[in-house]
DNA sequence: GGTTATTCATTTGTATACTAATAAACAACC
DNA sequence: GGTTGTTTATTAGTATACAAATGAATAACC
């Protein structure tokens, strides 16, 4: 059997993140990207914590993390603080308009989830999704 | 049902293509990215084209196509003429390197969809891969 | 208590990925 | 044949993503 880039789960993984991140650009009101978006979802569901940790928890490596948590800073969303306990970190936690934000962000996640996974059915999405976290 | 980051298809998605990319740098030989890759064994399917042509044919705007073909040029994989029919054309083909690996490429490929696919067995492979086929 | 190892954050360098703007060449059309 | 519109390629700017190196602070351990 020929070797087909078409058939091959990296190439065409690809492809579906692509579409979702349009899917997401063209829906997106505050001007997030999706990996700003996760990052600050992930710090409403955890709370404050340190930038390295939010990273691990968001799947960012340490370089990432920083240019990302800088980001949300600048759009005012996030607020940096030093650590009492530890010198080494800074902690990272929702600013006041973090807070306004978080379910106006929730309601727009579910729309964009929406939008991605339209294509399947109801059934076919639960299959895919518990097959898709087994590739993670 | 409160929103949960871990159970989104974008954030699952950006997972699982991180996941791939690990295994993919993990067995890759003739230092490839995956961009890379994809674009090399899609001349190699192709044939010569012009580089917007690639482009499209792979999923990357005009200007990520630009910097692949730079480095896969500056590799050796493959080599750049002007089209002698249209002159805003450049022609990218492959190179003799580049024609001596399309082999090694597949096997390459295979290696790496084999592991990224692990987790699965064939029957569930294939509804997988057709459902996310239809997410692109 | 002092050595060793680990963690945290930053920085540098390379490689996608997309937008937008530009210039040159080509195509369509009246 | 000249205007209009499209295509091709380049460039600049912003944002992930990862590797690797660094320095500061903390933890582990004898």
């Amino acid at each position: 059997m020929a070797y087909r880039l078409d058939e091959q789960i990296g190439y065409i993984l690809r492809l579906a993140n692509q579409r979702h991140g349009l899917i997401f650009n063209k829906h997106s009101e505050l001007g997030l990207t999706p990996t700003q978006f996760a990052a600050l979802v992930r710090i409403g569901e955890m709370g404050a914590c340190s930038q390295n940790l939010l990273g691990r928890r968001t799947a960012m490596d340490v370089a990432t993390i920083k240019g990302v948590v800088t980001r949300l800073k600048a759009k005012g969303f996030i607020q940096l603080s030093p650590d009492p306990g530890d010198k080494r970190r800074t902690v990272v936690s929702l600013s006041a308009q973090g807070q306004e934000v978080i379910d106006q962000l929730h309601a727009f996640g579910e729309k964009v989830t929406e939008e991605t996974l339209s294509p399947l059915n109801e059934p076919e999405r639960k299959v895919f999704l518990d097959m898709l976290k087994r590739l993670t």
